[in-house]
RNA sequence: GGACCUUUAGCUCAGUUGGUUAGAGCGUUUCCUUGACAUGGAAAAGGUCACUGGUUCGAGUCCAGUAAGGUCCA
C-alpha cells in the first residue's frame, strides 16, 4: 500500500481521478433495474460560448453533490449536461467580433454566411465551459451532452411550435413590444429590466387653438391660453396625436373636444380627449398622447381611434416624422435638441431633474423603445395545471416561498412574444405564399393553407413560398430542456435515452432570477408535451426545484468581470483544489440566501481537506492496515470487549452525523451538511477520539480494536464527504484500501442509512451506550478546565506538571479509569487523588476539584481574583435559577423535564459555589 | 404602489416544534514546532439577539407595529 504523503496536493490527484472516472464510464446513467429508484438532474444549460463563473460553480457543485449522493444511495443517477445557443448573447458577441476583425456587420455578410461564422465561432469557443465543469469534478453523463441547436433538439423546438400553432395557442399580431435598438429585435417583458434612471422632466405648454378660461385656487376666473403638461420624452412630440385629460378633472372638462397646436413637427391641431388612464394628480393633469412610443398611449389611441405616427427608426434614430429638425438624430441627442427648440418657441416652461423607472434591454444594457411591430405570440398552455402542481406540492420549491412568486406571475401572466428579429436561433417554421402581404394577414389567413404553410420540412414547392425571417426566443427552446434532452419527440431517441425511466426528472437546481424565464415555462411545457395523456404526476418536468443564491462579492455587490471583483474559479481550483473550492463555497451557501463570497472560506475548505488527509495519514502510521474491503470486514475486526466510552460516543456521533446528512439532503440544507461534517470530523474525531486513542494504541490488547474503529469511522466519513469533495475522498478510499477488487471506485460502495449502520453494529454486539457521550463530555470539560488552569498559570506548554484531585469515590473511579487519557490530553506528568485539599491553584470541574502543582509558590492574590470572578458568575446563575424555581407559575406549568433540569442545574451550581467558597476560605 | 426577504460576536452565518449561562468558522490576543497535520494545536477576549409593544411561568424563537438594508413585480 502506498504511503500517504505529508500534505495534500490536490492537483496531482484531481486530474488522475477524473480521467479514471471517465475511462470507466462512472457517470453513465445506468438503465434502472426493476424497482430501482432513479435520480435525474438536467443541468441549467450555460451559454455555449460562456466561461465558468462563481455562480456556475455553486450551482453545479450542488447538482454534483445531489447526483453523487444519489449514486451512493444506489439510485440510477442521470445528470444531463449541455449548452444553450443563447440567441442574442451569442449573435451580439459574434457581430462585435466581426466588426472588430473585418469591419463588417451581419447584413454585409448575409444570413447564410453570418450563420456559418456563428457556427465557426461556436466550434472554436463552444463547450469550453463544459470542460471547466470537469475541472470542478462534475459527474455529468457526458455522452448525453446536448446543445439547443443540435439537429434533434432543433426538431423538438420546431415540433413544439407547430403543435402549439395547430392548437391555436400561437398567433401573429402587430402590438407594442419592447424593442432593443442595439440588438434590433423585440424582447419579452421578462428580458426588460426596470431601472431608476436620472434624467429631466420637461414642463411644457401647448397653445390652445381657441383661448379659454379656468378658475384659480380661489375661484377667480382667469384666462387660459395654454394647456400645461409634463413629459420626459420631448423628442416624440411630433408623433403626438392628442392631449388627454381625466374625464372627471373639473379643470379641463370644458376643453375636451377642443384642440391645441402641436409644438413640434408639422404645425397641426391635435384634439384634447378624456381618458381614465390619465392620472389627474400627476403634474398639471394633462398627458401628451404618443401611441407609437408608449404602451399606455397606444391603448388610449386604440380607445379613441387615433392614428399612430412612428417617429423612431428601429436603431433608435429619429425619422422624418420627428420633424426636419430632429430627423436622423440619435434619440437622446434628439431629446436635447427638442428641448432647445421648445425653449426657443416658448413652449418649454422648465426642465427639472427627474428620476423615473426606465426599461432596459437586459442584454444590451440600453433603454428599450416601445415599438409597434408584427410579432409571433404565444398564449401559454396549461397555465391552470402549472399553478396546481406547485400549489398541490407535486412540484416543491426550496425554499418554499418562491412558489408564491411563481404563482403570482402565473396569476398575471401575459402572452409571450416568442419571435426575435435575429438570425442565430431556430427559424420559425412558417412559410408565406408569395404575393401575400405579411402586414395584413388576419387570424383567418393564418389558418389558410393557401396563404400560410407551417411544417417541420417546409412546403413541397418551396419556390412559391418565403420563410419567416424571425427566429424563436431562446427560452422558447430551453423550456423543452427536461424532455428534449431525453429524446423527445422522437420515439426511437426517447427509447435510447431511457425517457420513460428518467422523466420526470428529480431535482432542478437553478437561480431564482430565471424563475419566470425558465422554471415556470418548463413546467408548462412539460405538462403540455412530455407525456401526452399521462397523469399530471407523470407530466411534470421535475419534483423539486432548488433555488441557489446568487454569489456576490464580500460587500454584497454583484460580481462582474468589469468590476474585477469576480475571481476566476479555475484560479481558485489551482490555489485551493476543486474539493476545497466546492466545500468552502457550500459552507457559505445557506438555503435561500445570497452567498457573500469570501476567499478565506475557500482556504478553510482546502485546510479541511488537508486535515482529513493528515488524519488518514496518521491512521496509516498508527498501525498495520487490515481488511478494509467492506463494512462487514471492518465490523468483524471490532472487539466488543474493548469498547470504551470514547468508542461509544464516537459511534453515537457518527450515527448522528449520518442521520443529519440524510435530513440535509432531503431538505437541501447544504450549509448545515457541510457544517455537520466539519464539526464531526474536527471535534469528535480528530480533536478528541484520535487524541485519546493515542493512549490506547500503546496497549497491545486494544490496538487492533482502536484501529478498526478508526477505519470504520473514516470509511463512513469518506462516503458522507464524497458528494462534496469527490477527489480527495476517492484518493483516500484507495490509499486506505476501502476499494475491493471488482469495484474500483468509492461510488461503487453503498452509503446505507444511519439505521442500517446501527443495525450492522448491533449485529456485532455493539449497542451504542447513549450515556457514554455524557461521560465523555464530562471528561472533555475537565480536560479543558485543566488546560485553562495551566494557561492561567503560564505553564500551558509544560507537560511535566502534576495534577491532583479531590473527589468523591464514585467520581474518582470514573476519572482514574481515564487518567491515561487525561494526562495525555491535559499535558501532565501524573494525576493523583489527594485526600485533603493541598495549598495549590485549583479549579472546580465536573470530575472533582483539580489542583495544579507547578512547583512554584501559590500567588494567593491572583488565586483570589480568579476564584472570585468564577464565584460571581456562579452566584449570578444560581440567583436566576432560584428565581425561576421559586416562581409558582413556573413550577406548576413547566413540563416535568424542564423542571427537573432546572433543579439539577441548581444543585450542580450550588455544589460548585460551595466548593469555590471553600477554596477561597482556604487561601491564606 | 403591491409582494417577499434580511437584521444575532469585528466579519460571514447557525440557532429545528418557545425551555440551562445564545453557538460555529474567519479575524483578534496570548502561548506552543512534542513523532498526523503550523494548511496545525491550546487558551482567551468579544453579543442589552435592530427597535417598541403584546402573548406566555418562560421569547433570539410566536404575534403586531416601527426603522434600516435588499430583491422581485407594477
Amino acid at each position: 500500500m502506498p504511503e500517504i504523503s505529508k500534505s495534500y496536493e490536490p492537483r496531482d490527484v484531481e486530474a488522475k481521478w477524473y480521467a479514471a472516472w471517465q475511462d470507466a464510464k462512472c457517470f453513465s446513467a445506468p438503465t434502472p433495474a426493476p424497482g430501482q429508484e432513479h435520480y435525474t438532474i438536467v443541468i441549467p444549460p450555460p451559454n455555449v460560448t460562456g466561461i465558468l463563473h462563481m455562480g456556475h460553480v455553486l450551482n453545479n457543485t450542488l447538482q454534483d453533490a445531489l447526483i453523487r449522493r444519489a449514486r451512493l444511495e444506489g439510485k440510477a443517477a442521470c445528470w444531463i449536461p449541455g449548452t444553450d445557443h443563447a440567441g442574442i448573447a451569442t449573435q451580439t458577441m459574434v457581430e462585435k467580433h466581426l466588426k472588430k476583425t473585418e469591419g463588417k456587420g451581419r447584413r454585409d455578410l448575409g444570413r447564410e454566411e453570418f450563420l456559418k461564422r456563428v457556427w465557426a465561432w461556436r466550434g472554436e469557443k463552444g463547450d469550453h465551459i463544459l470542460k471547466q465543469l470537469r475541472e470542478l469534478g462534475c459527474s455529468c453523463d457526458w455522452d448525453r451532452t446536448h446543445f439547443t441547436m443540435d439537429p434533434g433538439y432543433s426538431k423538438a423546438v420546431l415540433a413544439s411550435f407547430i403543435k402549439l400553432f395547430e392548437q391555436g395557442h400561437i398567433y401573429r399580431g402587430k402590438r407594442m413590444v419592447n424593442w432593443c435598438p442595439v440588438s434590433l429585435t423585440a424582447l419579452s417583458d421578462e428580458e426588460v429590466e426596470m431601472k431608476p434612471t436620472k434624467g429631466h422632466i420637461f414642463r411644457l405648454q401647448y397653445e390652445l387653438v381657441e383661448p379659454s378660461t379656468t378658475k384659480d385656487s380661489e375661484g377667480n376666473i382667469i384666462p387660459l391660453t395654454h394647456l400645461v403638461l409634463e413629459t420626459t420624452r420631448p423628442e416624440t412630440i411630433a408623433a403626438d396625436v392628442a392631449v388627454a385629460v381625466h374625464p372627471d378633472d373639473a379643470r379641463y372638462t370644458h376643453l375636451v373636444g377642443k384642440k391645441v397646436w402641436r409644438p413640434l413637427g408639422e404645425r397641426i391641431q391635435i384634439p384634447i380627449i378624456a381618458d381614465k388612464a390619465v392620472d389627474p394628480a400627476f403634474a398639471a393633469g394633462a398627458l401628451k398622447v404618443t401611441p407609437a412610443h408608449d404602451k399606455v398611449d397606444f391603448e388610449i389611441g386604440q380607445r379613441h381611434g387615433l392614428p399612430v405616427i412612428d417617429s423612431i427608426n428601429a436603431d433608435g434614430t429619429m425619422n422624418e416624422f420627428a420633424g426636419p429638425e430632429l430627423a436622423g438624430m440619435e434619440r437622446f441627442a434628439a431629446r436635447k435638441k427638442a428641448a432647445e427648440i421648445l425653449q426657443e418657441r416658448g413652449n418649454l416652461i422648465e426642465a427639472k431633474p427627474y428620476e423615473n423607472n426606465v426599461g432596459y434591454s437586459q442584454r444590451a444594457g440600453v433603454p428599450i423603445e416601445p415599438r409597434l411591430t408584427q410579432q409571433w405570440w404565444l398564449r401559454y398552455p396549461r397555465v391552470e395545471e402549472a399553478k396546481a402542481v406547485v400549489r398541490d406540492g407535486l412540484i416543491q420549491m426550496h425554499p418554499e416561498r418562491w412558489s408564491k412568486v411563481y404563482l403570482n406571475w402565473l396569476e398575471n401572466i401575459q402572452d409571450w412574444c416568442i419571435s426575435r428579429q435575429l438570425w442565430w436561433g431556430h427559424r420559425i417554421p412558417v412559410w408565406y405564399a408569395k404575393g401575400v402581404d405579411r402586414e395584413k394577414l388576419t387570424e383567418a389567413d393564418l389558418r389558410d393553407p393557401k396563404k400560410i404553410h407551417v411544417s417541420l420540412d417546409g412546403p413541397a414547392d418551396p419556390e412559391n413560398w418565403t420563410q419567416e425571417d424571425d427566429v424563436l426566443d431562446t427560452w422558447a427552446s430551453s423550456w423543452l430542456w427536461p424532455f428534449a434532452t431525453l429524446g423527445w419527440p422522437d420515439a426511437e431517441a426517447q427509447a435510447k435515452a431511457n425517457f420513460s425511466h428518467f422523466y420526470p426528472t428529480t431535482t432542478l437546481a437553478t437561480g431564482a432570477d430565471i424563475i419566470f424565464f425558465w422554471v415556470a415555462r418548463m413546467i408548462m411545457a412539460g405538462l403540455e408535451f412530455a407525456k401526452p395523456g399521462a397523469s399530471i404526476q407523470e407530466r411534470i418536468p421535475f419534483k423539486h426545484v432548488y433555488f441557489n443564491g446568487i454569489v456576490r462579492d464580500k460587500q454584497g455587490g454583484k460580481m462582474s468581470k468589469t468590476l474585477g471583483n469576480s475571481p476566476d474559479p479555475l484560479d481558485l481550483i489551482v490555489k485551493y483544489g476543486a474539493d476545497g473550492l466546492r466545500f468552502g463555497l457550500l459552507q457559505i451557501a445557506p438555503l435561500g440566501q445570497d452567498v457573500k463570497f469570501d476567499e478565506d472560506r475557500i482556504e478553510s475548505g482546502k485546510n479541511f481537506c488537508n486535515k482529513l488527509w493528515n488524519a488518514c495519514r496518521f491512521r496509516q502510521m498508527s498501525g498495520p492496515m487490515s481488511d478494509n474491503s467492506s463494512l462487514s470486514a471492518i465490523l468483524a475486526r471490532l472487539d466488543a470487549r474493548q469498547l470504551d466510552d470514547d468508542d461509544h460516543a464516537l459511534f453515537a456521533a457518527l450515527l448522528e452525523v449520518q442521520a443529519l446528512l440524510e435530513k440535509c439532503f432531503a431538505d437541501f440544507e447544504f450549509a448545515a451538511a457541510t457544517q455537520g461534517l466539519y464539526t464531526f470530523f474536527y471535534s469528535d474525531f480528530c480533536d478528541w477520539y484520535v487524541e485519546v486513542a493515542k493512549a490506547r494504541l500503546a496497549d497491545p490488547a486494544a490496538r487492533d480494536h482502536v484501529l478498526a474503529v478508526q477505519d470504520l469511522v473514516i470509511r463512513q466519513f469518506l462516503l458522507l464527504f464524497e458528494p462534496f469533495a469527490p477527489f480527495i475522498t476517492e484518493e483516500l478510499w484507495t490509499l486506505l484500501g476501502y476499494n475491493v477488487a471488482g469495484t474500483k471506485f468509492l461510488q461503487d460502495a453503498r452509503i446505507g442509512t444511519a439505521e442500517d449502520l446501527r443495525g450492522a453494529l448491533a449485529g456485532r454486539s455493539v449497542h451504542i451506550d447513549t450515556a457514554a457521550a455524557g461521560r465523555v463530555a464530562k471528561l472533555k470539560a475537565t480536560v479543558t478546565l485543566a488546560r485553562q488552569l495551566k494557561a492561567d498559570k503560564a505553564v500551558a506548554q509544560k507537560r511535566d506538571v502534576l495534577f491532583s484531585v479531590v473527589a468523591e469515590d464514585a467520581v474518582w473511579t470514573a476519572l482514574e479509569s481515564a487518567s491515561a487519557k487525561f494526562t495525555r490530553l491535559a499535558g501532565a506528568a501524573s494525576l493523583a487523588r489527594a485526600a485533603s485539599a493541598p495549598a495549590l491553584p485549583a479549579i472546580v470541574t465536573p470530575l472533582g476539584t483539580l489542583y495544579l502543582d507547578t512547583g512554584v509558590k501559590v500567588d494567593a492574590a491572583a488565586e483570589r481574583t480568579r476564584l472570585t470572578k468564577e464565584l460571581e458568575a456562579v452566584t449570578k446563575h444560581i440567583a436566576g435559577t432560584e428565581a425561576r424555581l421559586n416562581n409558582e407559575a413556573f413550577t406548576s406549568k413547566a413540563p416535568p423535564a424542564v423542571l427537573e433540569g432546572a433543579r439539577k442545574q441548581l444543585a450542580d451550581q450550588q455544589a460548585k459555589r460551595a466548593e469555590l467558597e471553600r477554596l477561597l476560605a482556604a487561601l491564606v
